[in-house]
DNA sequence: AAAGTATTTAGATATTTGTCTAAATATATA
DNA sequence: TATATATTTAGACAAATATCTAAATACTTT
């Protein structure tokens, strides 16, 4: 849980995963629509990685990531304890 | 939404929500069930406040902290936009 | 095998954050 | 009014974080 709200607490972090909302995208297409240095989105990555919000696949030079929807079940359910 | 999440990624900050959830309390209670200072929880509350995730009420000698359930209807949307 | 492209790792640095103690403010009570 | 209690403000400091550049790794193509 931890490092989920870690990982939702930075806005290029969420909006990488507004991008994978849309469609599944290589390191270097994320990376293309910052003004942040490749090595930084690739750290942002790692963390959403680590909190499990996305996957990542190799296919040949590229690594395409992908938004994991299911660990938001998690968040969702701590979200719902407090509506009254 | 960046004040939300960032309220929301502290684990001592999560608790005194969840105490809340239980009941209101003054900011001496909350402060008792931690091992941190008062001016620490203090802060903590300041932030929770400014996220608009808490209210207070002063009482006499007492500021009594009550839980805002309604802001949190923005960050259930949010993610539930990642629901397929 | 050499060169080019994609991505990550390493190491450095400035900023933010959580914590503390000491002091200030506000209210209650003797 | 003086003292006690509740809370916050101020200022300091160590740890965490987001960013960068340079270098390393991995794969592709010539």
């Amino acid at each position: 849980m931890n490092s989920i709200f870690k990982a939702l607490n930075d806005e290029t972090r969420r909006e990488i995963m507004e991008l994978l909302k849309v469609k599944d995208l290589t390191a270097g297409e994320i990376a293309d629509y910052f003004n942040i240095s490749k090595p930084s989105i690739s750290h942002h990555l790692d963390i959403l990685k680590r909190a499990d919000l996305i996957s990542s696949e190799k296919k040949g030079q590229f690594v395409i990531y992908s938004l994991n929807t299911t660990i938001m079940e998690d968040v969702l359910k701590w979200i719902l304890t407090f509506k009254k």
